[in-house]
DNA sequence: TAGATTGTTAATCGATTAACAATC
DNA sequence: TAGATTGTTAATCGATTAACAATC
């Protein structure tokens, strides 16, 4: 029950896990066995057993694991029992579409407060807010206490306001913008990158 | 130069340098080192030279790679010294926002195609296309002879379409769906759920 | 030439798998 | 009880790092 040096790439599968017990839920199962999330999220048996044990012993030898519990331990370690606020910053297209994205709000995230630096743009709704000025980042987010923020701008932009986020207290980024972020020790980013993506991919055509 | 048996994880790394040396090409270097390219993308210099010499000797001692032909190379490596035509597949607000993506052109993609099942959205235009009913979807796509797809569909009907798009011949898939596929050998599916992305972060706040 | 940096080897480190006693 | 499945150990497999001769 060593919650403290879990390599990443363990952390990284977890939220993978939850989803498909989720998904079992929600169609009224109760009980799975390793080997049958396993073949759910394409992972070995041993594999999930593995992990799951880094955290604890959540399963019952002959019947497996208990949906619904299972789900309020990975929930816990993921720290998902709670709902974080989280900033996008950059109104284009993208960046509309996940400030309003409908997948969030029973994941643990809930958007708060959106930034664009063009004119136009500022003052605009978006769901329930009001787009606001990037000039006033860093204020902003310290204010509110958030945490997380989701980065939906041009990569020439990018380095600037990861700086000023990370000086708001920012300590996770969800990276859209197509480039390499530098960030101090203890700050944690994720990069999605549709272009990519579809680049290792190609490579097996 | 054994191209045959790379370890997927080193061709993960491949997109990430490659669009690294085009963002320095597009700032006029012509040539860099092991060492910054690595402090470009947070990868160690031992280990970009160990990638890169998967595929050939690429660079020379005393002065390091010349950037435009490692972009070429690694382009043609990745196969992205093409143009691929892509498929998105449900014209919700994220699917409308990445038929329209500004990026993929001069990474090696073009949408050229993109479907959903509601009427109201069938006929409408999205850019310079205009939207198809998924009903047709094996058709129109096997037709067009498109191999790459992305989801942007609710994770319920995922699974079907997958089916239906690998029945058309495709044989990558980019998933925005918060849902594992379940795909035969051969075909490539790469994840990109925003909600994973953001608990792959709390677990570490 | 002297300095810099590659490509590669060997050593280290870490992750995955196979197997099975424990036990529900 | 008999069958099923866990948690864990040891073995295997694979990836990363350190070091350096080669050479530009």
């Amino acid at each position: 029950m060593n919650t403290e040096n879990v390599p990443d790439i363990i952390v990284s599968r977890l939220p993978v896990y939850l989803r498909a017990l989720q998904h079992m839920a929600e169609n009224g199962i109760t009980t799975t066995s390793s080997q049958e999330l396993g073949d759910n999220v394409g992972i070995s048996a041993a594999q999930i057993r593995k992990d799951l044990s880094q955290f604890g012993e959540f399963g019952k030898q002959g019947t497996g694991y208990h949906i619904p519990f299972l789900i309020e331990r990975l929930s816990q370690i993921l720290k998902v029992d709670r709902s974080w606020d989280v900033a996008v910053v950059g109104m284009g297209e993208l960046g509309r579409a996940l400030a309003r994205y409908q997948g969030f709000s029973n994941r643990g995230f809930h958007v708060q407060m959106c930034f664009d630096s063009e004119p136009s743009k500022i003052g605009q709704h978006v769901g329930e807010m009001t787009v606001r000025d990037v000039k006033n980042i860093v204020k902003d987010v310290r204010e509110a206490g958030i945490k997380i923020a989701m980065l939906c701008i041009p990569a020439a932009a990018a380095q600037e306001v990861t700086d000023q986020l990370i000086e708001a207290g920012v300590q996770g980024i969800l990276n859209y913008a197509p480039v390499s972020l530098s960030v101090p020790e203890g700050v944690k980013v994720q990069y999605i990158d549709p272009a990519v993506g579809l680049q290792r991919i190609t490579y097996y055509l």
